[in-house]
DNA sequence: CAAGTCGTGGATACTATACATCCACGTTAG
DNA sequence: CTAACGTGGATGTATAGTATCCACGACTTG
């Protein structure tokens, strides 16, 4: 089981756009450069947390990425439901059913017990990041850190 | 993120182990066939719950897999360490030292907001998987259920 | 209006991991 | 001894994630 990269970086995206002064868009390419990934990929995530409705895009010279709401109305499940889809990891193949052993559909149906602990243990999970906003994260990036990164946007975006 | 699906194998032959009287060890091609699996890629899977210490596996004929202590003892989260790892799904990359943004080593000597937020809710999610063992689940399995199986692998064992 | 910037979305290739199988070997009951 | 059973390594296949490219439409600026 392995949660993919592209919700690290959407994460660290997400966190810089709600550092940055509100109303200024950042291109793709700033925000790729600034973490060393590659663009047309990270293009992708980005695309995907448009949809999602936590970003903004406007196209055009000048355009770029900002947050569609305040850093304290996203979560940080909001951004992994973007990236990664909101099914649980565990996915039932019904093996009950197979084999000599197998189990009768019509004592099939209502979810059985390993199922719907693995359900309610993804649950804990979702609402241990639901619990945990964008603007609270910021605050907790090093104030050295988050005037560098404003100073360097600052001067890079307008070119 | 998909979870494993050895990791339901795991489960159910773990409760059906819990299901059967204690000390007689059924062979692997019953589990196998019991479930309808790939025999030779469950023995993987069995071979990982034993070095763990939740089953034991006695070599010979009329050998097999048992219960290596009381179903009461045994834990979902055991299972899942066993066969899947105890990893975190999520894997910090470091990419805030990487581009053009990069942060100095020194200011990352302790772990970021982001990824301690994924560990507690990495936390979470096993927090709810220890709470349940076992012989809870052979409990919530239905009767009928429970017959069958224990009259077909009493009878089917010995041959 | 023309040109250059930027996001969109599809097609494609590569890579890591999980899934699956096979076989040679050591151990044990009968 | 022999047949049944688990162990462990080597190997091949399938699937999902990673990465790149290109044609297109939208927008701003001059
Ligand atoms: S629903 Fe429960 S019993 Fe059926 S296959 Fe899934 S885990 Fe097994
Ligand atoms: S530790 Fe935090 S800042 Fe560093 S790469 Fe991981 S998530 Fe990003």
């Amino acid at each position: 089981m392995k949660l993919s990269e592209g919700v690290e970086w959407g994460l660290h995206c997400a966190l810089l756009l709600a550092e940055a002064p509100a109303g200024v868009p950042l291109p793709r390419r700033v925000l790729a450069e600034h973490y060393g990934l590659p663009e047309a990929y990270l293009a992708k995530h980005l695309q995907a947390l448009t949809r999602a409705g936590l970003l903004h895009a406007t196209p055009g010279p000048s355009g770029g990425f900002r947050l569609a709401r305040p850093a304290g109305e996203i979560t940080v499940l909001d951004v992994l439901d973007a990236i990664e889809g909101p099914a649980s990891p565990f996915v039932c193949q019904e093996i009950r059913q197979q084999g000599t052993g197998a189990a009768r559909p019509e004592e099939c149906t209502r979810p059985c017990a390993i199922a719907s602990v693995m359900v309610r243990a993804h649950q804990a999970w979702r609402e241990s990041l639901r619990a945990v906003t964008l603007d609270q994260l910021v605050n907790r990036v090093p104030q050295a850190l988050r005037k560098r990164n404003r100073a360097k946007l600052g001067t890079d975006a307008p070119s």
